[in-house]
DNA sequence: GCTCATTGTTACCTATGCTCACAATGAACT
DNA sequence: AGTTCATTGTGAGCATAGGTAACAATGAGC
């Protein structure tokens, strides 16, 4: 069957989906009460697939926001100490930010609530629909075959 | 290949592709500079795929969005004159959205926009792969097979 | 009549990200 | 040395998108 416009209804049916997306995820940390927003879980699980702690500027180039959106998300997370600005003694500029053990504890949550969500978001779907799904969507964030998790 | 959340990635790429189609989008609709947000685009082409005009609250429940975030869309649109709103002469409590002429002039540039936005996003996958990646967003959305555009 | 549901809106609040300007620092080149 | 330029993070302020809670106007059921 065709439509009229079938790309541009694509992009619409994404934009659609990732606001249910958006909700749910939003719904499922706000249930494990952790008082981590989306965006701040984001950063705290691409910070825990790092091997040395990253700089402000690093993060803010994985996570594909500027810099100054990243100063927010930590500032966020400092406060409710999940993790730790740490000056890098080489280069004075830098900032360096490190988990700390609350928030490696808060991963493990996290983790668990990312999974659930999924869960929800991803129910109507197969095991091989869902592989289908995350090739395509690969391929259309790059050409890499595995992301950042 | 099998990764260890292979779910939690799904939504992760999910939501990385999301943002790249909101900056994508936001960026073809400024080009074309008609003083329209992606979600004011999205509520005018739902009012253009309406038989008659719909009340608030039809828009809110088709936009999935609570009847106060529509308020917020009809007044931009209003002021600049995209749209009108109506009093029902049959129930004085609803308030029903007329497209006017300007909007509907409007809306021959919105798909416009939206085609060429959905074409660069789109641009890695085949046509193929792109019935694919629909058929499996509609089954995510839900079970119909064609979506509001 | 009285009560209750519907409808849209006023008045906030949150989350996310942006630009612009700037201060501190480092690097490169006279 | 000094001067200039690039890097790095952040303060200030804005825009978008959405949400809640309270409310006034209206309609519907009794």
């Amino acid at each position: 069957m065709t439509t009229p416009d079938p790309d541009g209804l694509l992009a619409e049916q994404l934009l659609r989906l990732t606001r249910r997306v958006h909700r749910i995820q939003k719904r499922h940390l706000e249930h494990r009460d952790l008082g981590i927003t989306p965006a701040q879980s984001r950063l705290l699980r691409t910070l825990a697939h790092w091997g040395s702690p990253p700089r402000m500027a690093d993060l803010a180039e994985r996570l594909e926001v500027v810099p100054r959106a990243v100063t927010t998300l930590v500032d966020g997370l400092e406060a409710s100490g999940k993790v730790r600005r740490v000056p890098d003694p080489a280069n004075r500029r830098v900032i360096r930010i490190e988990l700390t053990d609350d928030g490696r504890g808060a991963l493990r949550e996290l983790r668990a609530a990312r999974r659930s969500a999924a869960e929800e978001i991803l129910a109507p779907l197969t095991g091989d629909q869902r592989e289908t799904l995350g090739g395509l969507l690969n391929t259309l964030i790059d050409g890499t075959p595995a992301g950042p998790c």
